[in-house]
DNA sequence: ATGTCGTGCTGCGCACGA
């Protein structure tokens, strides 16, 4: 099973985009971020054509999640607990029935958090707290679980070009890299360090600066992994040649291979 | 050396978020 997280930058812009990746990739489960659309404005029919089952989490001009999946949903929650005033539109969870058994994963989009230090740091920061509390309920499953979604967090130099650049922003500063450690402590496996890891491979690159040509990317697209899914994993993938692509999204697909 | 993109209204240029 293939498990997909791409920040697709809205999916009107990118309906062209995604179902010709779609097409090729092929993925079981694609975990979409920054929709930006009502869920009345998603472009469901495109997928659903292509026997994937849709759920979405949209919120007007910003945010938005969506779930694509070609098994049926057993179950869906929309929203992170934790804050009922909060009412920008960044996690969608389900499940699904294997041959194996229940399967389930959450698309993720974790606020940016600039200008650090300020309110939206604060959010962000509150924000990766209530993940953790809700990851730590979830967990008590014991079942495969995956996190998938743009975190915004670079978890080491490695994952930048230039990590002196990065020094002062929301996306790496130490309160960031060690909110995202004590999710990993929970016992989550961040998937490309399992079976990969190797240094300056990017699921971002700025749109400004000529950054894609100048390999100037960070890596903060990632899949957190329960141990049940750990045990499955078998590979993990990048697809950055779609950035080179007609009217890309700034950030690139990352997949999971699983023996689920 | 510089260099962007998407959304939506204050609307056909600008503010905002990233």
């Amino acid at each position: 099973m293939d498990i997909a997280s791409w920040n697709v930058n809205s999916i009107k812009a990118r309906t062209h985009a995604v179902t010709q990746w779609l097409d090729e990739a092929k993925p079981d489960i694609a975990c979409l971020q920054e929709i930006k659309t009502v869920d009345e404005g998603f472009p469901s029919e495109f997928f659903e054509e292509r026997g994937y089952n849709v759920a979405t989490h949209g919120q007007k001009s910003y945010n938005g999640v969506a779930l694509l999946s070609k098994y049926p949903f057993e179950e869906i929650n929309v929203g992170l607990p934790g804050d009922d005033e909060d009412e920008q539109a960044r996690y969608l969870e389900a499940v699904i029935s294997t041959d194996t058994g229940p399967v389930r994963f959450a698309s993720i989009y974790l606020p940016n958090g600039n200008p650090a230090p300020g309110p939206k740091y604060d959010y962000k920061l509150a924000w990766m707290e209530r993940l953790y509390a809700h990851a730590k309920v979830l967990l008590v499953h014991e079942e495969p679980l995956i996190l998938a979604g743009d975190y915004n967090v670079i978890q080491s130099a490695d994952d930048t070009y230039d990590a002196a650049l990065w020094a002062d922003d929301a996306l790496f500063l130490p309160q960031t890299r060690a909110a995202f450690q004590k999710l990993k402590w929970l016992g989550l496996t961040e998937a490309y360090e399992q079976v990969d890891g190797r240094p300056h491979q990017y699921t971002f690159w700025d749109y400004q600066g000529g950054a894609w040509p100048k390999n100037h990317g960070i890596r903060i697209d990632h899949l957190l992994l329960s141990g049940q899914a750990a045990d499955k994993l078998k590979s993990v993938r990048i697809d950055a040649h779609v950035r080179d692509r007609e009217k890309p999204s700034d950030h690139v697909p990352i997949i999971g291979t699983f023996d689920l």
